[in-house]
DNA sequence: TAGCGACTAGACACTGTGTCTACGACACTA
DNA sequence: TAGTGTCGTAGACACAGTGTCTAGTCGCTA
């Protein structure tokens, strides 16, 4: 295995145990086998190995299925698709999510993948209100504005952690979210 | 005013500013116009000074508030008090809460903070829930168990945040939340 | 005026980051 | 087999920040 690629290897290990926050560079080169020296050759900082991690969720499967689902020609499947598949991201990257998504505030790296993330979530989230708009599937009194503004609410991270928090199993909380958006947003 | 007080203020302001992560407990006694040392004598550590602004919270008026609120006689001003009041309170503490909540996963006061405050707003909900099931004012087919989960959904600060990302004023993002809840929670 | 409490100045040890230099191991090639 | 370049290592370095400690200052009060 590469080098480079035992480094980021060990630093997603150490994210999803929760304890990349607490570890010294040399502890991650460490476990990555190699020496600081090293893993200062392939990384400027410590924010760089974030970065590294950052970059590595945009190749996801889950997210590419998730752009042709948006427009799917059945409004009602095209709402419960969205939210299934933004469930499964998150349920597939929570462990190194959480960490990343828990300093935001002082992560620069972790700053600019929120951000990031939200961006291209509601480009698409966008596409399909447009299109439950365009083909007069919302329900009476459900501006295509505000059913954006709910379909981003229900396929945030947070509300994934939120529900997930009062002990929801995946499969529950992605039901609870499927079915409130059909009422509240389809006639 | 106190010492105590001023160094208090300080770290409140740099909170709001969003550099107090980036401020070193130098600046912060600078800032309150004492010594280090002296800053040293009335907060054990750099994280007793954000315990210190976590206990603040708790004597917010708009919390007592809501306490009351969660039983008013007619459920459907209690659902729609309810979220006003949370979003009220959100909307004042955000510029300290923001900082504090981004920082949950590596400063353990802001992790207590969340999950007290969590587990506070949890222990609300769940008596507004009941009430509204014993009242049989629930929606035919919401079990008291999902009111309480979208209710959680609605009140926290996550979905304050995210709905305020997506550009919407306090009154527009109350209205938006308290017309779902309505639509999704009460017959 | 002696004592007390609150604040200060400054030194200290310690930990972690990022940089740098010199060195070794290895493969590839003339 | 000697020469060359690449990749990793060891260890020293300057620097910044934290938390502790000691000695000392100042004003107030008994």
């Amino acid at each position: 295995m590469e080098t480079r690629a035992r480094i980021t290897a060990a630093v997603r290990e150490l994210l999803a145990e929760g304890s990349f926050h607490e570890t010294a560079v040399e502890q991650v080169a460490e476990r990555a086998g190699v020496s600081r020296a090293t893993l200062y050759q392939h990384f400027r900082s410590r924010l760089d190995l974030i970065d590294a991690i950052c970059e590595t969720f945009d190749a996801n499967p889950v997210l590419q299925r998730l752009r042709q689902t948006v427009v799917l020609p059945d409004p009602d499947a095209a709402v419960h698709e969205t939210i299934g598949l933004s469930m499964q991201f998150w349920a597939i990257e929570d462990a190194v999510l959480a960490p990343l998504y828990g300093v935001e505030a002082i992560d620069p790296a972790a700053h600019d993948l929120v951000q990031r993330q939200r961006a291209d979530r509601r480009s698409e989230m966008q596409r399909l209100a447009h299109h439950l708009h365009a083909k007069k599937r919302l329900r009476p009194g459900m501006s295509e504005r505000r059913a954006l503004d709910l379909l981003m609410l229900f396929t945030s991270y947070e509300t994934f952690r939120e529900l997930r928090f009062s002990g929801l199993t995946d499969a529950q909380l992605t039901k609870t979210l499927q079915e409130s958006a059909r009422t509240l947003l389809l006639r």
